[in-house]
DNA sequence: AATGAATGAGCCTTCATTCAT
DNA sequence: TATGAATGAAGGCTCATTCAT
């Protein structure tokens, strides 16, 4: 592992736990095991050091979630498939995950004017791909005629709020993957899901009782 | 307006804005038109401050949330004036929530004792909150079959990531309140909804045509 | 006891535990249980508090000491005597004495006017008083020629010294009043001393010899 | 001079003038041609700056002492070597025994864990010194039976008290070195000194007399 | 590339003291 | 006499960043 690999992963652990602003450089040189001064050598700031980690990090993120929903057959299941996929994620990258949701955003003081760019695109780009599936599972009738930015957004604050409960919360949160995609299913399931699958099969026997009372 | 409410609401306003570890106290005074020694005449700490903010939403944010749950008929109904409630209270003390959702529970560092029990009272709090809501629903027929803690937990994340989204976040974000509504009461409405609404009307006539088809 | 009795007796305690410049004033207002501006009605700053404090030990100590003083037969006994009531007053005002001890010759930060010569005074109207019994001594024949004032400072500083060690040093202290009465009686006693003790029997004996030698 | 030591010797000269509470860290930079920062790093904290002076002052008292003490031929001559080196110590580092006596000790708020061990240790072994030369005296005769522990303890204050009245005092004191050799000798010599000095002879023929009587 | 000494602005907090009531 | 709100200067300490080596 190269002497900028051990910085980089000094930071994530050590922003995950306390934080960007609450962490020291000097604290990551030491955990890192390298002079302090090698930090500005290699990233030119401490903002530095998050850009270099946010960017990767949402590359990752978007690329493998987009590989994802690629393989779906329905815009339906390519959003089943990208939750499935952010709390997998977000088990196996707890760490860095914790950085993006304690710092991604927002918390950087003065934000230097890459890192708010990085923000943005990112953000962007996120909503971007759950547009798409949504689009996409409209068009193919596996989702109601739901607006597409509006459910974007809304799925998107969802996944982040709930992780952002689990990793950085007070209180015990369990897994509750299966219980988000039943929940979104259930609100976004179009007329031609054909899949089955008990949300849907009780949906239609409640109306059959509506109609007949 | 007493010089301990002047801090009070220079800090909500100077948290809000950059966030409380990127908030000298110094600016706070300024702001506040005192000296600096006051804050810590009235508050012990800079912490303090917030304990104070945060107390001061907390248990308005609970005490109101509480009176319109208590008005409605049925547990679903409870869950919609909830959520109407949380992102009126969003507008309403945008700068309160901001404070509550950047700083509330997390970015503290080495939250003192009285800190993390506030965070921890709190959350405790509000997830009760929601999942009297569900199990009242549950027993009302208003609301399926659905695990109460696992849904309390998954409403709370999503109202916090989309009002976090909203107001720290980097794009421009819509009032989503009837989207969310729609959105969580296609997720959760039982069998005997009687109360119709567009969102029943709409599940209705959806599982009409699967009839005929 | 008045309020001001009241503030008196918390400084003095408080002093004595942490030291003059360790103490703030409001906790001296806390533990006398009077609101922090009193202190600066009956004293004009917080070293007035010390002033008096120093001034009625000082007072205290000297009259008591001349008083032992006055009725001794001979100056070694003076000596003893003022010995004997230096670890008694120790003892019975060991809080007090610590404040003297600490803080009053020196600890004082820019030692106001009153405060210096008050110190200079207690110092010379102490030194003057053991020069008393020494001269006195040295004339009835109880005490050897030694010079005076030497002698005197001697004196103080082995007091002062182990007082000191005893109220404030980091090791336990046995008392010591009648080691140092013994030690001192050996290095001062004259030739005519008829008092009997051992010192006293062999430094007689020893004349006896040198006159015949 | 390197930079860590024009710190050390900074604070020496300040401590020394001011005490070490009422000299403010930004003082010690100034005087040293420094950036205050590097204070804390090379010392964490200000109490760090006088641990360390602690430290070397107590190393060189010690050693030094011991050593004077090791080329004596009696007990007694050893005590007289000490008390001989404690002034000269006292006035070749006036400043640095006045640190150590003004707040070796004791005055420092909230003694840090390190500094009261610290502290501790220095008194154990100095007193231990003074118990050996004792020791050695009663073993070898040249000091009479005086007990051991109350003995050192009792010198330990003189000389500490005495250097406090030379060094911090109000009044003028002149060197003092040769009457406390004197009064020292005068209280502690045993019977069978041979040496000579007046104090000698006399107690010489002291025991010859008792002898005969 | 790598080090770590050195900087200096800024922060939170303490505290003696004043003053209106 | 008595209160305690209010002040503001000062202090110890942190930390991102620079720079000579």
């Amino acid at each position: 592992m190269s002497r900028k690999e051990a910085i980089l992963l000094a930071a994530t652990q050590l922003f995950a736990k306390r934080g960007f602003s609450a962490t020291p450089t000097s604290a990551i040189a030491k955990e890192a095991g390298v002079a302090e001064g090698l930090i500005f050598h290699y990233f030119r700031t401490k903002e530095g050091i998050l850009s270099n980690l946010l960017n990767e990090m949402t590359e990752s993120y978007l690329s493998e979630s987009r590989d994802r929903m690629d393989h779906c057959a329905t815009g339906l299941d390519a959003i089943k498939a990208s939750i499935r996929f952010h709390f997998q994620f977000s088990r196996d990258n707890s760490e860095a995950l914790a950085v993006l949701i304690r710092d991604f955003p927002f918390s950087v003081p003065r934000g230097g004017e890459t890192l708010s760019k990085l923000t943005k695109d990112g953000a962007d780009r996120v909503t971007h791909l759950w547009e798409e599936c949504i689009d996409r599972g409209k068009k193919d009738g596996s989702i109601r005629g739901v607006p597409t930015r509006e459910t974007a957004l809304l799925l998107w604050g969802m996944l982040t709020g709930v992780s952002r409960l689990q990793i950085l919360g007070p209180i015990e949160v369990p897994d509750l993957t299966h219980h988000i995609i039943d929940f979104s299913v259930r609100a976004l399931s179009g007329f031609t899901e054909k899949k089955g699958g008990k949300a849907a099969v009780l949906s239609f026997s409640a109306n059959a009782l509506l109609v007949f009372s």
